[in-house]
DNA sequence: GTTCACATGTAACAGGTTACATGATTGG
DNA sequence: CCAATCATGTAACCTGTTACATGTGAAC
């Protein structure tokens, strides 16, 4: 899914700068599932512009650069809703920690706990955020994504404490080492 | 993470020709939390070689095109294990589907279910293939990996079928319609 | 006969990231 | 005083995808 599409999908909910956009796709109810950044987002705003899937409306603020608020247009309603029909693709997982771990006997066992310890650490942080957002949400919809969030978090988390050892107990000892 | 690691990283572990590391990184054990193509593992071999951190072997074979298979110098070896000590970034996440869910109120009831259904079914099918996967593999990372990928995937599972019903009863229907 | 598995590779293109440029206000 | 938050935008760059090009043998 493009940029273009997320940024009508967070309009279809609420009228939004440039800069709400990232915050709600970086920190905020569409965080866990979705990636964008400001150098893709603005020009994304631009091109709907163009099409005619949304409005901008500037306000003038004292200090601060006018804010660009963008809301979605019918047009731009009906194209995201018929987009909906579009099988959605898989999901995309990408783990460097897992990868990292495929390595784990040839880590320095102190690194290597160390890692654990702080990716356990990130991952209840995010539980924790995800906890907070769906108690302040009350759309069905949107707490069944966090409610998805919070299942993948804490199966990982749970499976890291549970097998952590694994890792760490490294059966055999293998002679390939890096320098350090 | 780049696909030149990657390539790396699993022929830390065996041999391998441009298709074969394809296959593992698409069907393969690692499948379940790296991404890559033909398009980018053949340039990514290339530059590997240039680098002097893996050599080449050609086996010449009847009727097929020769097979060049691909092997880590101690050079490659020791970038790989040098690397593994930067910090993992934070695992991606992007879910198509989680997005589709955020509009479920505004989908015809059977898409959205048949839509479910297949899901779930995805789901179990990829859970069908690590479980076949950790099963013919006796490496306790690699098992650690791919345990963690079911552990994901069973999350994913349970948390759709224990909260459908959520979307599929749409609490209040919306005067928003896509025309269909 | 047609599709699948084997097998390598390139080129055009899409898509997004990073860093940069700019600048005021607020809180610690 | 420094960092963070608010706020917009561009340009160079990187990385990877898709589609194409080519060809055999086996299975169905």
């Amino acid at each position: 899914m493009n940029i273009r599409t997320l940024c009508l999908g967070i309009l279809f909910f609420e009228e939004a700068t440039g800069y709400e956009i990232n915050k709600l796709a970086s920190e905020g109810r569409f965080s866990h599932f979705i990636e964008a950044s400001y150098g893709s987002i603005y020009p994304a705003l631009t091109k709907l512009m163009d099409d005619g899937y949304v409005t901008v409306r500037e306000e003038r603020q004292v200090g601060k650069p006018a804010r660009k608020v963008y809301a979605i247009t019918e047009k731009g309603r009906k194209a995201l809703l018929d987009g909906l029909y579009d099988e959605p693709g898989a999901d995309i997982f990408k783990s460097e920690f897992l990868f990292v771990c495929l390595y784990s006997e040839f880590l320095e066992p102190n690194y290597l706990s160390e890692m654990l310890d702080r990716r356990v650490e990130v991952l209840e942080e995010k539980f924790q955020m995800l906890h907070e957002l769906s108690e302040r949400c009350d759309h069905p919809a949107s707490q069944f994504a966090i409610g998805y969030g919070k299942a993948l978090n804490r199966a990982a988390i749970e499976f890291i404490k549970e097998n952590r050892e694994k890792l760490e107990a490294r059966h055999e000892r293998k002679t390939v080492q890096a320098a350090h």
